[in-house]
DNA sequence: TAGGCCATCTGGTCCT
DNA sequence: AGGACCAGATGGCCTA
């Protein structure tokens, strides 16, 4: 079924993965992993997102769910009867059942021998096939609830490494996740952006990183992250079309995918939670309708910020009015750079970005200092990077 | 109600 | 043998 070879590079990849945002302090140099970067074409990895809080259930309620015996959200309705304690008293008990086990083989042994030698039947031959005794069957149930756990555990962890990749890619926000699946879509990208930005030395044309980062993501997401930048996605996925599906300015080797993820549900927003917060539809590509001036809304913010997005660091998001019930709501839906949006730069040296006809310089003063925030990239090699690259 | 996303359970496989 | 990982199954929640 699965594993094997083939797995074996999944499963690494999802325990560095994992490793990496559950302690972020681990993230890497972006140089080590460019070249890994760019052969990045690879397909996106097939991963769900939590919607919820990352199910941060106490071990009094993952008791509880084992209790249940379907677990909190499902599991089938596999219903079991019976308590970890009582798991607990099956540890301790586990070496009596043994001898138990024993003693019932040995007769059940004597039993198939007697009737083999008797000519009943032939006698059994290669490993025993072993019956479920009751005591047997209980130790199985109590390594079955053990491994649930262990899986639970480990789930947990991977949300939680999730959540912190959530925060270190573009338009992160507590209250509206990115799927999964996008997260990971993104990050991607982002993590290409980087590299290119890098490698190349320039500046790239900030229509050019939002369609990077927006490579290969559905519709909704690619709004949202164009929403973030204050692109009407209009503007940036007509260009992109007009040219062929090869981004222009100044990162000519970035080359754009002729699709994008098909939304499944259209003008809805990949988290429903978005969707319930009033965010409104300008989520549609064709948004602004009838092509209107970029206008965008962006959810409410309630959380850290994420770091970088901005390729400015100085990115100020205003708030626009989409007509909704929650228009006058103080939306914040901010990417920056954390280190340089926190950095001393001197006036005059934030990017001046391109096409979009955005530019630096204008604080957004709803972004806290980063440090605040993700004090663990503070000196990380990439942020030292990138911040020396934007202010030389 | 359908569809998307999710958490959990479960059994299989691989590895130590 | 036991743990890690994986994918399928299942049911809950939410929105259109």
């Amino acid at each position: 079924m699965t594993g094997g070879a083939g797995s074996e590079s999944r499963c690494r990849s999802v325990a560095m993965l994992t490793r990496l945002f559950s302690e972020p302090s681990l993230l890497p140099d972006v140089h080590k992993y460019s070249a890994w970067v760019d052969d990045s074409g690879s397909e996106d990895s097939k991963t769900k997102e939590d919607e919820h809080d990352p199910c941060r259930l106490g071990l009094d309620e993952i008791e509880d769910a084992d209790l249940r015996g379907g677990g909190g959200g499902g599991g089938g309705g596999r219903g079991r009867a019976h308590s970890d304690t009582a798991a607990e008293d099956d540890d301790e008990d586990e070496a009596e059942e043994e001898e138990e086990e024993e003693e019932e083989e040995d007769e059940e042994d004597a039993a198939d021998n007697a009737a083999a030698v008797g000519g009943d039947r032939p006698k059994k031959r290669g490993p025993k096939k072993r019956e479920m005794t009751q005591a047997r069957a209980e130790r199985s149930r109590v390594r079955r609830q053990k491994a649930n756990a262990r899986e639970r555990t480990r789930m947990h962890d991977l949300n939680s490494a999730l959540d912190n990749l959530r925060k270190v890619v573009p338009c992160y926000s507590k209250t509206q996740k990115l799927s999964k699946i996008e997260t990971l879509r993104l990050a991607k990208n982002y993590i290409w952006a980087l590299s290119e930005i890098l490698r190349n030395g320039k500046r790239p044309d900030v229509v050019s990183y939002v369609q990077t980062l927006c490579r290969g993501l559905s519709q909704p997401t690619t709004n949202l992250v164009a929403g973030c930048l204050q692109l009407s996605s209009r503007s940036f996925l007509g260009e992109q079309c007009q040219e062929g599906g090869r981004f222009h300015g100044a990162s000519p080797s970035f080359s754009v995918h002729p699709y994008s993820y098909p939304c499944s549900r259209p003008h809805s927003h990949p988290h429903p939670h978005l969707r319930s917060h009033g965010y409104c539809p300008a989520y549609d590509a064709t948004y602004p309708p009838g092509g209107g001036s970029p206008e965008y809304n962006s959810p409410e913010y309630e959380g850290t910020l994420s770091p970088p997005v901005g390729i400015n660091g100085n990115f100020s998001l205003k708030q626009q009015d989409c007509g909704s019930p929650d228009a006058d709501r103080s939306y914040h839906y901010s990417m920056h750079y954390p280190a340089l949006a926190g950095s001393r730069a001197p006036p005059g040296h934030s990017l001046v970005l391109g096409a979009s006809g955005l530019r630096g310089g204008g604080h957004s003063e709803n972004v806290p200092p980063y440090h605040d925030m993700h004090a663990h990239h503070d000196r990380t090699p990439v942020y030292e990077e990138l911040n020396a690259f934007f202010h030389n």
